[in-house]
DNA sequence: TGTACATCAGTGAACGCGCGTTCACTGATGTAC
DNA sequence: TGTACATCAGTGAACGCGCGTTCACTGATGTAC
């Protein structure tokens, strides 16, 4: 046990580095590219130094995963701050996106679902809370169900506004990432992204226009 | 040159039947997994026939990619078909996330881009037509204007409708695609996507409701 | 119609590659008395 | 404070694997005269 946490033994805090180095890896080559034997030289350590820390790949893999979730939370919890329904769900709207196109192979990977379904069959209960965006989906249930009740929107079931809500965002998302390249100039993506919110904020608002 | 089409010569139409039999794996296995060699096998023909009608793994993909691309534009035409286009966005919107649940893999492949991004830096200019999804997206935008100058929807830039129907539809997919297994019923599915256009369908609408 | 030749579409062996993972090991760190 | 021992976190060699692709080949098909 280390009394120092600031500097780490000369033999270090593997396991953090690994996470570090993988998730930079995984943003410049993506997943499909993405091996343990490169984690470990691009941190001077032998290939077989990861499996003290994880017992396989999937599950450095899953822990990318959950740390992205967790961020992806912090950028909602963030943009909603202090503001009315309305504006928060645009807020939060504009984080997704932010946060798809800042760490896109990240952001695929937590939705591909391909971590799991590999393997552990057996592991399928703890999905419903880790891999569903759980965290961020509840903000969102939360932010719908205020403005609703404060009159912002306008009366409809909970779930079926705040999943439109995501899917928009989350098409926002992908398409941004996958565009980017092509087509959409980049400086159009953020005017796009928000006349869209816009046309689905007047879709969900109580005001009549 | 075969003068009979219907009863191929024993060796016969081998492009065709690799492009079936790879979308066929495609969906089975998912792109990561798909490989020239498991073809080959499927077909019962050597490993190293394939290379006889592609250059590379690469090029067949992008076949596989374009033939998705034209049977997505299918899909949307015979959805809009004498439908106001109110119904008809709608409709086509539905038939995206339809052609995206009944061919996920190939979906996700259409649009992950990584097919040329490896390595045909150079031809990327054939990848605005082929690959922005533009015959599917074209349709989008005609029934968007037409909806504009016929009084359906609100008066707006015919391609920031277009987008944001776009995302919806693309979000709707997605999520539909990546949570069938998980959390959200199968059944729910339908209404979760019908409810999503309804409230889009609102956004962009002419009248005030 | 028959022969000679070119082309086409397969074969099968081989190449080199990078990968995930295991295993016996070693040296450093932490703990008990 | 010092010694004996257990545990921990690395090493490096090796495993077996499936892959994309090449290459010299062969046999069937198509063409010219």
């Amino acid at each position: 046990m280390k009394k120092d946490d600031t500097t780490p033994y000369h033999h270090g805090n593997l396991r953090a580095e690994l996470l570090k180095t993988a998730a930079q890896e995984l943003q410049s080559v993506g997943v499909e590219k993405l091996s343990m034997r490169a984690v470990s030289r691009a941190l001077g350590v032998s290939q077989s130094a990861p499996f003290r820390h994880f017992k396989n790949k999937n599950e450095l893999l899953t822990a990318l995963v959950e740390k992205g979730f967790s961020q992806l939370a912090q950028y909602q919890r963030r943009a909603k701050k202090d503001l009315t329904p309305t504006e928060a769900l645009s807020a939060m709207g504009i984080a997704y996106v932010n946060f798809a196109c800042t760490h896109p192979e990240l952001f695929k990977l937590m939705f591909s679902s391909q971590i799991y379904c590999e393997q552990n069959d057996g592991l399928s209960e703890s999905k419903g809370e880790a891999f569903s965006g759980g965290e961020a989906f509840n903000e969102l249930l939360g932010i719908v169900e205020e403005g609703i009740q404060q009159g912002y929107f306008q009366e409809r079931p909970v779930q079926e506004v705040a999943f439109a809500a995501w899917s928009i965002v989350h098409g926002l998302a992908y398409l941004t990432i996958d565009y980017s390249r092509i087509g959409i100039p980049k400086d159009a993506t953020h005017h796009l992204v928000q006349s869209a919110l816009d046309v689905f904020m007047r879709g969900v608002s109580a005001e009549e226009k």
